[in-house]
DNA sequence: GCGTCCAGGTCTACC
DNA sequence: GGTAGACCTGGACGC
């Protein structure tokens, strides 16, 4: 745990919008349990290692407040304002702070089925302070367990991120990234055939000639964007339709053999039924049908305090 | 302990 | 445009 005496502590809390809680956002898919996330549920607290745009390391520690969430944030030597700045905007980024919800929670509020959504504070997706590292972590979902996917990522963050003292370690840049053979991929970071599409969407990324950043406040259409995000080798339908959930577009379903059998199991007494039908349930929604269809699989995460 | 089979998305080649 | 097979790993299972 890297907690010392030389260490220079900033405290700081952040303001949280109306229907919003802290650990259904946590929770509010598997991300808090890839690194550099960290769940510490002995003392309710989500815990990441940032990385400034300056190189700085900075660690964070979250927990759920009265006021909103506090931070606590450590790093080498005693932050500047512009510094402590970027800590908050990461942040706020992760946990969709920003993000305008209101014509969503005034759907689901007027849909029976759905109201729990805003009552329990649930609608924002958790997501890293980057959209290159929300990109690799999603092909790392793909194709393979659950397990297989926190062993990649999880290789990915002590053998080329950033260590901070006390052994935790940072996400890789892209650089980092597009450094690497395909061999090491291969045999240390056990990404096996997904190791060329990675490297090469570093190389794209560090190079430039992808900014995949800006998809964020992009202003092409959802169908523009998801093509866009296909273009990424190795970014099949599943994978863009979860990636454009988490640049605030949910007109996809996004949908994988976990959730098609949720379906079945919620609605058709777990008989597998076809992804037309499926989409079709959720059409009524509109744009928001991605989400909503997120929540309702999800559903039973609600009544458990640390889900998995 | 070893071998075999299977699940999991995406890409590519082929029809 | 649709489909089959390959890709790779961990886990389950049988021996």
């Amino acid at each position: 745990m890297p907690f010392s005496d030389s260490r220079a502590v900033t405290r700081s809390n952040i303001r949280v919008p109306r229907y919003f809680s802290f650990w259904r956002t946590v929770y509010s898919h598997g991300w808090c349990s890839l690194p550099p996330f960290v769940v510490d549920k002995e003392s309710h607290e989500l815990r990441r290692l940032l990385l400034l745009s300056d190189g700085t390391l900075v660690y964070s520690i979250l927990r759920e407040a009265s006021t909103g969430i506090r931070i606590r944030a450590e790093s080498p030597h005693t932050l500047t304002s512009s510094q402590r700045s970027e800590v908050r905007a990461q942040l706020r980024s992760c946990f969709r702070l920003d993000e305008d919800l209101s014509d969503f929670f005034a759907v689901v509020h007027k849909d029976r089925r759905s109201r729990w959504i805003r009552s329990s504070g649930s609608g924002r997706l958790l997501r890293a302070p980057t959209v290159f590292e929300d990109l690799v972590k999603m092909m790392c979902t793909t194709n393979c367990s659950w397990g297989l996917t926190e062993i990649m990522v999880q290789n990915l963050t002590t053998k080329l991120g950033e260590e901070f003292p006390g052994g935790v370690f940072s996400f890789p840049t892209p650089a980092k990234l597009a450094s690497c053979t395909e061999a090491f991929m291969r045999k240390e970071i056990r990404s096996g055939y997904r190791s060329t599409y990675l490297i090469e969407f570093a190389e794209r990324v560090a190079s430039g000639k992808l900014d995949v950043e800006f998809w964020r406040k992009s202003k092409l259409s959802t169908v523009e964007l998801f093509e866009e995000v296909r273009g990424v080798k190795g970014i099949g339908e599943y994978a863009a339709g979860n990636l454009l959930r988490l640049l605030g577009r949910y007109d996809y379903l996004a949908l994988d053999s976990w959730v098609r059998a949720k379906y079945a199991e919620i609605h058709h007494g777990g008989r597998k039924v076809s992804d037309r039908t499926i989409e079709r349930a959720y059409q009524k929604y509109g744009t928001w049908r991605g989400l909503i269809f997120w929540y309702e699989m999800t559903k039973d995460w609600l009544n458990q305090k640390f889900p998995f």
